[in-house]
DNA sequence: CAACTATATCGATGAATGTCAATCTGTGTG
DNA sequence: CACACAGATTGACATTCATCGATATAGTTG
């Protein structure tokens, strides 16, 4: 990080104006990344496409392992990820769980592009 | 393979009904996923952050590198996935290289998530 | 209680990714 | 022409991640 040249370009224009501009905090950034972390698969772009179609509005485990052609465990950890990004609820009832979108949480995660 | 069990559980029904619906099929998953990778990165974020927030519409990668803390090659490496994505567009002129975001592409990205 | 089933967790492994130092390619300037 | 500079490319390295097999946990059935 200290490689930076201490002489000035001594062009006749800098390329361009600073940014003296509130910018995205690293930790705003950081946080806003897990989102699309979470979005960055093709499989749990499928398992969220799944849910989302379901007419009840929930889909159980072993509904989901079939289409994607993966294993039990590597499904359960994709639908961890989803959760904990917020873009998904789980609900346990008797020896299923459950799996539904967050309400809203499309139309929020959509808003962090309009706001970056 | 096993979708109906040869013995009824005594609770009401299976877990959930089979989902004959058209879901994201791989090869779209893959695509769309690409894009959302290219925003699975904090300083991906603010590299779109800084660029949008110029009033100019453009910045040089000389404007990018300083914020960001990192080294112009990793910067550059970031601006390139953004382009291969879609988001940003270069534009070189004379010795300096301007990035602009892509009129559409936020919007664009922000319907694949209402379209999943 | 014992067997079974659905799901989660753990450990390992190979692939993808972010970062940097070094180098290469143009482009403008003396 | 020779040099300096902006930016891209390359190669290496460490980290993260997707996947799987094995196992653990919890609810259900007999």
């Amino acid at each position: 990080m200290n490689s930076l040249q201490t002489v000035e370009p001594a062009l006749d224009a800098a390329c361009c104006a600073p940014s003296a501009r509130p910018v995205l905090s690293a930790e705003d950034a950081r946080q806003k990344a897990l989102v699309f972390k979470a979005l960055a698969d093709p499989n749990r772009l499928r398992l969220l496409s799944i849910v989302k179609g379901e007419a009840s509005g929930e889909s159980c485990v072993c509904d989901l392992t079939e289409p994607l052609d993966l294993g039990q465990p590597t499904v359960s950890h994709h639908l961890k990820i989803l959760v904990d990004a917020g873009l998904l609820h789980r609900e346990k009832r008797g020896t299923w769980a459950y799996y539904s979108l967050v309400p809203g949480a499309m139309e929020k995660t959509a808003g962090l592009l309009a706001s970056l």
